[in-house]
DNA sequence: TAGATTGTTAATCGATTAACAATC
DNA sequence: TAGATTGTTAATCGATTAACAATC
């Protein structure tokens, strides 16, 4: 009778990918065990944390050695779902879109661009980084034929909603969204935000603070004083 | 004698731009007044916390009324300290690189692309989006010329740290990673990390979970049960 | 064995949420 | 006034961290 695993917590599972970066880096330095220290100091976070979030996914470190780089890798990995790969679909060939479709990044870490659609019929028959550009009217037998997993939304802002309907109803498991907008799927879709200005946005603030405040920032209005 | 305001909550801070978003369409609808409730509905989000975050930046809603949609858009976007604009440079000049620069977001949300550098002499002279490319060599210059605040590192991996040490010192406030590598930089200036591949192994985890754990996948190896 | 380092416990901290008095 | 909705309190939850016994 096994123990029930307890659940990973999604702070932790969000660490993972740059714990897994790390450890791929050390394996190709040929580093064969690493400490959690170690392993902290290079993933900008501190000891403590690497061990908790560890102690998650199982006992795989040794006492007074640390942890078999190789042998974690693979269990992160293996926990990350990173030991098949996942087609995605890039929908939206505009600046972004191609540059997502051209980013190697993707395919190195199991995640192969598998087909890009647009639906400007100019467009279409085209090709991006040697991948033909399908109409958006064919995605739900792209998706079946090339057994696609993953959406990436990088169309005009008010597409989103509509790709993101059409990805679920074509069968995507999960979507990432690059638009500055908020799409609905249903709960047992999962969904990722990346909006590129929001990041910037949170720049200015803690810029905004570190230059001080300005005479005209503080307090509220004077008639709420 | 005022009191002491309370600190934003980084929690809140990452939030803001997202209630600024809908704030902003709802006054191009010429939506005069936002309950907590709407605001969260189409910020996706709750009431409690909208109202919760709101209430960092003062009590600028009217009870029984909701908030007034210009003057909450305002408020927040003086916090966001986005009444100024704060230029950016790009720096290098790849796929991903001139797909920011060609991205109208940013500029539209008050980050001007006033400068693209990148270190290859083949590009230096080229530009993209109107902008010229200017030489890694330059940085310094450039930065002090166009009074730019942010930089964005666009690079490859391995160039990262080098890039956002040269950016530090020629005297940008803050900076965003989109390299797939941590780099350094002194505490006092804000970074930001967006890397698109860890996005999506993350959403590849909750993909695997809700696919239901594979065999192989269950408990500890056999050795350590 | 002695030194090193994990895995886990317990304390602390910060974020979320529900509930409701205040008040328009 | 009666209904609506904020701003705040207090309870709850989850994440972080320090500390240390277990153990290689």
């Amino acid at each position: 009778m096994t123990t029930a695993p307890r659940p990973i917590p999604e702070a932790t599972v969000t660490r993972l990918p740059g714990y897994r970066a790390v450890l791929v880096e050390l394996d190709a330095d040929g580093q064969q065990t690493v400490s959690s220290e170690q392993l902290a100091e290079q993933a900008g976070v501190n000891a403590a944390k690497v061990r908790k979030d560890l102690s998650y996914l199982g006992s795989y470190g040794t006492r007074g050695v640390g942890y078999d780089v190789r042998f974690l890798l693979f269990q992160v990995s293996r926990v990350l779902g990173l030991t098949t790969d996942w087609p995605v679909v890039i929908v939206g060939m505009g600046n972004l879109g191609r540059a997502l479709a051209n980013y190697r990044g993707f395919a190195e870490r199991g995640f192969p661009v598998a087909a890009l659609v647009d639906i400007d019929p100019e467009k279409v028959g085209g090709s991006v980084a040697g991948i033909p550009i399908t109409p958006l009217a064919q995605l739900d037998s792209v998706v079946a034929a090339q057994a696609i997993s993953i959406g990436i939304i990088a169309t005009p802002a008010d597409a989103a909603q509509m790709v993101a309907d059409r990805l679920v109803a074509a069968g995507v498991s999960s979507i990432l969204n690059f638009t500055p907008t908020m799409v609905n799927v249903p709960e047992d879709v999962p969904l990722r935000q990346v909006d590129l200005a929001t990041e910037l946005q949170i720049l200015s603030f803690y810029q905004q603070q570190h230059s001080g405040p300005q005479k005209a920032v503080m307090g509220p209005p004077a008639d709420l004083a």
